[in-house]
RNA sequence: GUCCCGUUCGUCUAGCCCGGUCUAGGACACAGCCCUUUCAAGGCUGCAGCACGGGUUCGAAUCCCGUACGGGACGCCA
């Protein structure tokens, strides 16, 4: 076994096992371990649990990997895999054995539990105790001579010299096991700290039949790995005061194991929508546009110039709409108007609008107007608008609502001057002229 | 069933360790109002909670005990 590690240096590891996707409850300590680390300049190492053969398999792996790496939860070490170090745990699974503390029962070896009481601190829950007696004499090493969880986990992070052990609070019945087999070993202990558990909104553990629960659903929805991250750093932990927004620098800054709480948490998707729609309202122009290109793409909608000689244009159409969505398919869903010539149009706005006679005179002279104006921005055009209402002796909505109609096609859009600019002269003359 | 753990607004939570400053604070959601060219965003206001019962104490959300409810673990799964 390697030397443990030094008393200041901080050592945590993320163990998921790929027999699935990762789920926001494994994101979440994953987030948490990473966070630890970081605050103490720590090592986060990555480490694959996949013992079980027959459930394990590469592209959970993959997938795995994918969501930690979309999340901006880099590791330092790994990943490991401990189907690779299958040669270690038998050794170890023998020389309990031959100590006596371990015995072979058909094939396997199983631990032998000693008499006494287990009690450790939890970094979290404070002190937990077990009677021994209620732990059963557990497998060590299948007849297979694959470990089982307890074996590898405990070796591993004794070979690993894990100093903190971050992980779900159903963890917590398994510890008194562990902490004996750190004791067989002549292992020195990590501290233990539980999170409490991520539940649907029925209160039992977050499943599939609550909605999408892995990271990578979140992705494809149009979630942003910012707004993922402050929403599962707030869900089972708190700073101790008021604040909610956390970059990351703030959230290890802040971050501690004090501030976790025992009781288990309800994932509320409301709020993560909430926080995605802040942080797509914050976030620099060239980051959200990183997000954006292949959400445009998808759609058809993408163009170079974008990036090049329509910069200023598309940066005004996003900040258009920043306000406006919520998650990043919102975006080409809601500006579509401005990115093809065809013009859909809602017939009830334009029942509602485009039908009388009167109205359509108007816009036809709201469009002379703007034809002929020197300048063409926001400012003169809404002198413009309401300089001509005000002629006509109507509101401005009077003219507003129809003009609105006839440029987008719909009666909901971003402010009706700023819409104009962004279409341009030409083509908000030529729309208006054409209603 | 046995063992372990938890319980503050519908939800996430602050406060609890070190009892009075808590007529319990913030956020999401919801409702109303303001702003306003529609929709958002933003601002303001409102709604709503210490699970229950004992005890300790001059005083308990805060300490102790019990009950109820909830969760987790009891696999040659992790």
């Amino acid at each position: 076994m390697s030397t443990p590690a030094g008393p200041s240096e901080v050592r945590v590891r993320f163990a998921p096992s790929p027999t699935g996707y990762l789920h926001v409850g494994g994101a979440r300590t994953a987030l948490f371990d990473w966070l630890f680390a970081r605050q103490h300049n720590g090592t986060f190492i990555l480490r694959i649990e996949d013992t079980d053969v027959e459930r394990s398999s590469e592209e959970m792996t993959r997938g795995i990997l994918d969501a930690m790496t979309w999340l901006g939860l880099h590791w330092d070490e790994g990943p490991y895999f401990q189907s690779k170090r299958l040669d270690l745990y038998r050794e170890l699974a023998e020389r309990l054995v031959s100590g006596g503390h371990a015995y072979l029962d058909e094939g396997a070896i199983r631990f032998r539990v000693p008499e006494g009481r287990v009690t450790y601190q939890d970094a979290v829950f404070g002190e937990i105790s077990v009677e021994s007696d209620t732990i059963e004499n557990f497998v060590l090493l299948r007849s297979d001579k694959h470990p089982t969880y307890h074996l590898s986990v405990v070796v591993d992070d004794i070979d690993m010299r894990i100093s903190h052990v971050i992980r779900g609070a159903d963890h917590i019945s398994n510890t008194p096991k562990q902490i004996l087999l750190y004791r067989a070993l002549g292992a020195s202990l990590p501290v233990f700290a539980h999170l409490p558990l991520i539940l649907g909104p029925d209160k039992t553990r977050l499943s599939k039949r609550h909605g999408a629960t892995s990271v990578s659903a979140y992705q494809e929805q149009g979630i942003l790995p910012e707004a993922m991250r402050n929403f599962l750093a707030l869900l089972g932990w708190a700073p101790g005061n008021d604040q909610e927004m956390f970059d990351d620098e703030a959230l290890i800054q802040a971050f501690s194991l004090q501030g976790i709480s025992k009781a288990n948490a309800v994932f509320n998707p409301e709020k993560l929508a909430w926080f995605n729609a802040q942080y797509i309202a914050r976030l620099p122009h060239d980051k959200v546009v990183e997000y954006l290109r292949p959400e445009y793409a998808k759609v058809g909608l993408w163009r170079d110039s974008f990036e090049k000689e329509d910069r200023e244009w598309f940066r005004s159409l996003i900040d258009l709409y920043r306000p406006r969505a919520k998650v990043l398919q919102d975006f080409p869903r809601q500006s579509r108007i401005f990115l093809t010539d065809h013009v859909e149009f809602d017939p009830t706005a334009v029942e509602k609008f485009l039908k009388d006679e009167t109205v359509r005179g108007h816009l036809r002279r709201l469009a002379d107007r703007l034809a002929a104006l020197p300048e063409f921005n926001h400012h003169s055009i809404e002198e413009a608008v309401r300089g001509l209402a005000n002629e006509l002796g109507v509101k401005p909505g009077v003219l507003m609502n129809p003009a609105r109609v006839a440029l987008t096609g719909q009666s909901v859009a971003p402010g009706l001057f700023d819409v104009m600019v962004l279409f341009g002269r030409e083509n908000t003359v030529q729309r208006l002229r054409l209603s």
